[in-house]
DNA sequence: CGAGGGATTGAGACCTCTCAATACAAGTGG
DNA sequence: CCACTTGTATTGAGAGGTCTCAATCCCTCG
């Protein structure tokens, strides 16, 4: 991959979409670009952070895993989306652990550069604070979600995942799972077992009909409720 | 208070003590200045926000109240620091509550000319960037809280309390707790039943003592091994 | 001294987790 | 086409942790 690919590349990027030419040039000089496997830790717990990444291709976790073991996915992120940003730029330390999902080809961006763009680029500083909200609306919610219990949690989750891609037949809304089961219960923060259970109890209640990875809901309104623990 | 005094105020806040004057006074000018007493909820769950809050007295807490009445403090925030930004910049909702812990006197500011400002100002707009990816680690340091049991959350709040404000005598070092412990068991997102249960369980274990609203920690050693669940 | 609020203690219920067994599906090799 | 393997999902029994509810305690304040 050649420098003047990279360039185009975070051209490409939206964070990086108003920034000039000349510096994007410059900063693709200093971007380093590897490859990593499915599995592959990238970032470890405390790990002191100087720069973030992006993907150009596969899919990273960025996880919490408690010492027994159990593992937390706060967020999957796939390819042009920058990530561990706040813990470069401000933070000393990464609080959590990030790994491969998918074989990922990623450019390491250190934070220098981009701290002084941060100074200097009005529009720039003003896409990474809108960047960085939205961020914090999404971890907001992740904390809310804690605050529930399982079934809320994953009627929240299908709730969503039913109002987004989803065909319409008469007997309710019909999508399919974008994760194998056991990813989403560490998405959601819950056992395999406790999903499975759920997803069960969502089902006997006949809320939605569950077939393999394509799930049915039947009552929008039961589950609405559900997911806010009633 | 008079206009001028909003300037200066505002001035006075790091967010905004690099603006200009003239757009300090532009920005004091769209400001409305309330009162609020302690107890009274200022954003509901669900409220629209055109506008942040910067207090110039007293004290919110910022919290998700779930179903069955149980409340999960997520801050607490004092005088000139500004909240609910996020939301009122990006999101369209405020997705908890805040309430009013401290009778406030609250300044309202709205949205609109934030949003420009951001745009137009780079270092307003770095400086934003950089508050909210701070407020990124601290909600993802909040969201690896809950992904632990109650003594362990005990254990990292004393933790760092104890880092912090602390006098050192021979049997250990010392501080008080900053709020009652009702406040503290919904910071942690347990009951005050259960905290009162794990603290004895730290006294017992000699990692503490607990007299009133004061600590001792003994072992500094013992209570990080406790904070990570072991 | 009594009242009231916060804090503590105890008993029992509820939920999720753990561990182990089983089922199911897809793919492999004979 | 049939075992066999492998990975994922399900089911059951039991343990552990936190919550709820109720009673009691303690401290402060009037």
């Amino acid at each position: 991959m050649t420098q003047s690919d990279f360039t185009s590349y975070l051209h490409s990027i939206p964070l990086f979409s108003d920034v000039t030419d000349e510096t994007c040039a410059v900063l693709a000089g200093e971007i380093q670009h590897t490859h990593a496997k499915a599995g592959q830790i990238i970032v470890r717990e405390g790990d002191e952070l100087e720069h973030f990444f992006i993907l150009r291709r596969g899919k990273v976790a960025c996880c919490f895993v408690n010492p027994d073991g159990k593992k937390y996915i706060i967020e999957t992120i796939g390819a042009g989306i920058p990530f561990a940003v706040a813990a470069a730029l401000v933070g000393s330390r990464y609080d959590g652990i990030i790994e491969v999902t998918e074989d990922a080809e990623l450019l390491v961006v250190p934070a220098a550069p981009i701290k002084k763009m941060l100074q200097n680029d009005a529009a720039f500083a003003a896409k990474l604070a809108l960047r960085s909200m939205e961020d914090n609306l999404h971890l907001s919610d992740l904390i809310k979600g804690f605050t529930v219990g399982a079934q809320a949690r994953l009627g929240r989750y299908l709730f969503r995942q039913a109002l987004q891609a989803s065909a319409r037949l008469e007997e309710g809304v019909k999508f399919e799972l974008s994760m194998p089961k056991t990813d989403l219960a560490a998405f959601l923060g819950i056992t395999p077992e406790t999903l499975s259970r759920t997803f069960s109890y969502l089902q006997n209640k006949r809320i939605i009909t569950v077939k393999g990875s394509s799930i049915i809901v039947h009552s929008i309104r039961d589950l609405v409720n559900v997911s806010e623990g009633l």
